[in-house]
DNA sequence: ATATTTACTGAAACCGGTTGCAACAAGCTG
DNA sequence: CAGCTTGTTGCAACCGGTTTCAGTAAATAT
């Protein structure tokens, strides 16, 4: 707990050497006598010397921080990112700055200018709305790395999950199970995620050749509010249906809560499949069948992609996998 | 977007001034010469001046950063409170660095380490498991505002609610409502909130003249997990109860289903309270009745103040209020 | 008219590191 | 033994601001 004044002149004074070697031993980036090195890890042992930040930040250029820029703290499926873009980096000596971008371009680009001002190293993007030619600008300028979705030209640098056929997995489920009359509650339509999933459901009708039924497309902002919304006008509409779709959890719970409001029971006689499989979804009743993208481990990996490049090197990128959560918010429709 | 690469020294030059009256304009510490302040800030704007962080924060001192130590991101109350940090900083000029604890009293001291080692201005703690001496250590280093506990001599500097008597109200609501048999699933002992809620769920009993049965206290960790446990083995004990009063609503969650596992229905069998009003509550089924903790705002209350604190002012904080939400997991015992 | 403030500005030291370059000793080469 | 590496180190400049202190010109007091 102790604050140290403790410069790297201290440490030079009592280890009997110059400043610049310290700061060799410290970086090791040259060749120093390993005695002379130990003499010095001595001294900074003893002393509980620790760098200045800014003096190593403006003599060096490096600033040992990265930027974040998230959409919207609270939001389930950012937090887990967020959370996994800490982890990531736990261990490495960068420590991550978060702004929010709160879903508005010019927010965005704000924030990414203050981040500059504080001269982060790199840049991680979770989702966001700014367009292809700012990318490649920043691109231009520094390592970064997008979340949440795949950005043309960016195949290195973008870590995603297949929202397409996410979607058309749920969707499909819902069709073996005898489903016909598919509704879908989509989400924010000029957001990727929700274009993508309205995709992979039009594409799983096709190709069970179910027509699809403009009557069941629904839109909504992927909050609860919507979703109860979107399932009251439907059944205000009188339209027939035995399952929705939802454009993420948040939404499927607002259906699910709709639908009991009119006596309508989950599964039995309508399904519900969400989208992200936030925490709670296996404890609400019923437990609710999803497709879960693996939110923590995409920060991990964005933030462990964005040291290496960082340093230099170049990066990896696995392909995120959005995988079908079979709960009990859906059932088999018997055949009349 | 543009990155810029103009220092002091160029606003210096094309302003015809020194480096000093620029410095001085920037930061009007000192008289100058409207005409020539005027100059200079012209020679800012046209050239997009930023100034370097780490120049300033060597020469100065400042940062203008400020730690924020968290205990779990995802976990729903935490987010809330980070998410109220970040919107209370945003537009002060200070930017937040976020760490993880970890709920690990070493861990806890080691991130606020690093962040001394960032030379940030302030701190703020949420919730957490430090000792009152390393408190007191911290609090005579940097401004430092405590959020989600309090702390003994630290009133003017923490923001917290009042546990004992959301929890109290949450257990007299079900003592109001004619339940005499409710049980407690409790959280980490050893955590402050989680002590008061229990103490607040006695007192509520006490008052009632209900004697406080041992066999229908339970231990948790504050999981949908822990609660499924807890209810399992109340109901394998063979134990009669007709509510349930929970750590929180994570808690609540694994419950219910575990209830529901049984067969038990809620609210009609068993009724439930949660703690914290996490997003999720007003949509499950049935809507969770609970105690809300203004989350959102503490963080917002406890950014504002640390400004201030920072900025050599004091700072006043408002008491937070812990209020029940009544919704539909409570339902009225029918005496017999 | 001279002395003394007052208003404003610039030079230079400093913050605490990093890094290019020179220097020096020891070891090799011829 | 002179000449040249090689390994290791220190000196000093530099990064881009802030701040102290001195200095100048104008304004006021005597």
């Amino acid at each position: 707990m102790k604050l140290n004044d403790i410069t790297i002149k201290d440490i030079a004074e009592r280890a009997n050497v110059s400043k610049s070697t310290v700061s060799r031993v410290l970086n090791d980036l040259a060749i120093v006598n390993p005695k002379t090195r130990e003499t010095v890890l001595e001294a900074v042992e003893s002393l509980g010397y620790q760098a200045n930040v800014f003096a190593r930040g403006l003599a060096s250029g490096r600033s040992m921080t990265v930027g974040v820029v998230t959409q919207k703290i609270g939001s389930p499926f950012y937090d887990m990112m967020m959370q996994g873009v800490i982890q990531g980096f736990t261990g490495t000596g960068y420590s991550p700055i978060f702004v929010d971008g709160q879903w508005e371009q010019s927010t965005e680009l704000d924030v990414i200018r203050t981040l500059m001002g504080r001269k982060v190293d790199g840049l991680i993007l979770l989702g966001g709305d700014i367009s292809q030619k700012d990318l490649d600008d920043l691109r231009d300028r520094m390592p970064t790395i997008v979340v949440g979705k795949d950005v043309a030209g960016w195949e290195d640098q973008c870590v995603y999950v297949d929202n397409f056929s996410g979607a058309y997995d749920a969707t499909n489920h819902l069709i073996e199970f005898g489903h016909r009359d598919i509704a879908i509650i989509r989400g924010i339509m000029h957001h990727q995620d929700a274009i993508r999933r309205f995709q992979g459901y039009a594409q799983a009708l096709s190709d069970a050749s179910i027509e699809l039924d403009p009557d069941l497309v629904l839109d909504g902002n992927f909050t609860a509010q919507s979703g109860i919304l979107a399932v009251n006008s439907l059944l205000m509409r009188g339209k027939s249906f035995t399952a929705v779709f939802c454009a993420n959890d948040m939404v499927a719970y607002g259906a699910r809560l709709a639908l009991q409001r009119k006596g309508i029971r989950v599964p039995e006689d309508v399904s519900i499949v969400g989208f992200d499989d936030q925490a709670e979804s296996s404890y609400v009743s019923p437990p609710l069948t999803t497709v879960r993208q693996p939110g923590v481990e995409m920060g991990v990996v964005a933030a462990e992609a964005l040291v290496k490049l960082m340093q230099g090197g170049t990066c990896e990128l696995p392909v995120m996998k959005a995988v079908l959560q079979r709960r009990e918010s859906v059932s088999r429709i018997v055949s009349p």
